[in-house]
DNA sequence: TTTAGCACTCTGAGATGATGAGTGCTAAAA
DNA sequence: TTTTAGCACTCATCATCTCAGAGTGCTAAA
């Protein structure tokens, strides 16, 4: 049964009231808020109604109403309006987004921060993959006779590296031959596809290094091992004090400890909303996780590129101000995007007038 | 003044097990606790000394005596007994650190999430480097016609590297040329000689890839960056509101806004620490940062090699379990800079029967 | 120097009652 | 049929009060 238009007025009066003051609001504000030209008693049997149909609520008899998730629910399909950023908040997000950036890990970091700062709620974020990462390529450079680097780069275009010092002496051709070997053998396979025989066959082939083999081979399985289990970043945990529902330091607690568990965030969170394009929003106990029963959930999807993709969002309580987030999100993961899909360089010259 | 040996017995049970309830404790309860065979109303009398003695306090008039500030600090300095460690939790922290070790910074960031699960407070760690770090050597790799990953080993023996993708083509001498160019130049040198002026001269010489000189010294001036302003990891901030200290929400959010002021620790709290050896205790006003005054810290600093070292501490009420805290921390402190002195590898053979 | 005794202080937990916001219902008005 | 005014009723909140209990400091005797 669809509201009448005077219901969804006075709901969505509710919700954006709720929002602002954290306090239950009665007939007589909604009258003078809504601008409705009837009298209180209307708005009360409006209420009534309502509040049947299991959109408000209230927290005791003599109290005002307070909307329900499912009234937050349909608030946020059909009543909400969408949400310009002023020039300011965008102009303030691009520069954030401009810093200088380092390695991916540290890129999604900042931008989890960063989520935090401009919502004020606890932010997280986080890269996937939905296919299994493998190895593209080995190299290794002779630092000194006892020490070499091996850098692997995976098919995510993901670059890790590691310094190995050796007890014994090592020459250039040797690892010239081990290189060989690596990128021959084990370029192209996943996590699973290292097995222990292929491990043998690449040590037999390496002759007197066949040591070295096994060091930087589980090297790159840390690497791919990291990948398939992507780190979380999370950040303003201790925002969620700042709001009234989280006084209860029993409720702060529970929730805080959740947002410390990155598996549970990556994976009954975060990860399914890895495909879905623009924000999406878990109200209350739409939420699959017990702790986040009573909190809301916003989250929005971006693209890293090769396939890659990410998830940034924020938690806080139901009473959210679920348009601004959602813009925030999105505005930051489309910019995300964007940065990760540019060519990583401005054209090879920088301004400067010089020319040879 | 020298205290009575009666005294410090009775200041000592007061510390004691006040770190135990956190509650007052009275003389009648004292004269239990502590076996002597006096009335409770001399313990009312010793009570009175030590309180003018500035070494407890009283909450109220008539609530039982806390120790102050300047009483932990004596049970600190001589009454404590060094707490050893149960076989259960060296195991403990054994496996955990031998755990997968990849880059320094998951080493340091995984040790501050253990020391923080391990003791029930909040834990920061953090790496820094005493000297000016310098880079060590550039290495340069072509990926393919229009990418290359640059690797810059700096002299701390870090070794970082990025993906650079170009719009134009690239060759294999021409990355060769610019190698040994950035390795005559730039080598040796502090963030702050890499003047504009080197840069022009270098990109001179590098003809009609100059261009990319800029590039890469730009990433390398990012890591020397990032090695001055050591990043801090905090972990397991929401264990403040375990203790009943922070049970008031105004009092944990200035705390854990604290801790998520990364530089605010490094610089006022950490890095003086640096140089100390062994575990540290700072408690409440003894600490220079506002916030802290009437919270305690505990830290252990460990070396990480090269000159570098590293601390590792915890924050909590200043009614902490400062000698569990503080052997814990020593522990880890020195199973880190085991871990980071050991060599990098096993001897170069693995376990197994094989020769050539 | 120690102890017993005692008056005194102060907190914390209940109990009590007034206040006021807000409701639901009824009956009249539109 | 919908809206409105009127009114009795409910319930949280706040201030006030009392009371018990823990613990003290002081005095005078041991």
């Amino acid at each position: 049964m669809e509201l009448t238009d005077r219901k969804k007025k006075i709901l969505r009066a509710v919700v954006e009231r709720y929002i602002q003051t954290a306090e239950p609001i009665g007939s007589k504000a909604l009258q003078e808020i809504t601008g409705l030209n009837v009298s209180s008693a209307t708005i009360r049997n409006e209420l009534a109604d309502l509040t049947d149909l299991g959109y408000l609520e209230q927290p005791h008899t003599s109290a005002g109403r307070i909307p329900s998730p499912k009234g937050y629910r349909l608030y946020v399909n059909e009543l909400m309006e969408e949400q310009r950023l002023s020039l300011e908040e965008t102009k303030q997000i691009n520069d954030a987004l401009h810093l200088k950036m380092r390695e991916l890990d540290k890129v999604i970091d900042q931008a989890g921060r960063m989520v935090s700062q401009l919502t004020n709620y606890p932010a997280f974020a986080l890269a996937g993959n939905p296919k299994r990462p493998t190895i593209k390529r080995f190299d290794l450079i002779l630092v000194d006779s006892a020490s070499f680097i091996a850098v692997v780069m995976t098919d995510g275009n993901l670059v890790k590296n590691k310094l190995f010092r050796l007890p014994t002496d090592l020459s250039e051709p040797q690892l010239q031959l081990l290189t060989t070997l690596l990128n021959t053998a084990f370029v192209g396979k996943t996590l699973d596809q290292l097995t222990p025989e292929l491990m043998r066959v690449a040590e037999h082939a390496a002759g007197s290094s066949y040591g070295l083999i096994s060091l930087v081979v589980s090297f790159a399985m840390e690497v791919l091992d990291s990948m398939e289990n992507s780190a979380v970043y999370t950040a303003g945990a201790s925002h969620i004090l700042d709001h009234p529902e989280y006084q209860d330091v029993g409720k702060a607690q529970k929730l805080m400890a959740y947002l410390s568990e990155e598996q549970a965030i990556a994976h009954s969170l975060a990860l399914p909303a890895l495909n879905d394009d623009g924000a999406k929003i878990l109200i209350g106990p739409e939420n699959v996780a017990e702790e986040l029963k009573d909190s809301s959930v916003v989250l929005a999807s971006y693209d890293i590129g090769d396939g890659m993709k990410g998830v940034i969002g924020v938690v806080g309580p139901t009473r959210m101000d679920y348009a601004k987030v959602a813009a925030k999100l999105s505005y930051v993961a489309d910019g995300l995007s964007k940065l990760f899909g540019a060519p990583e360089l401005p054209p090879a010259g920088p301004d400067k007038e010089k020319e040879e």
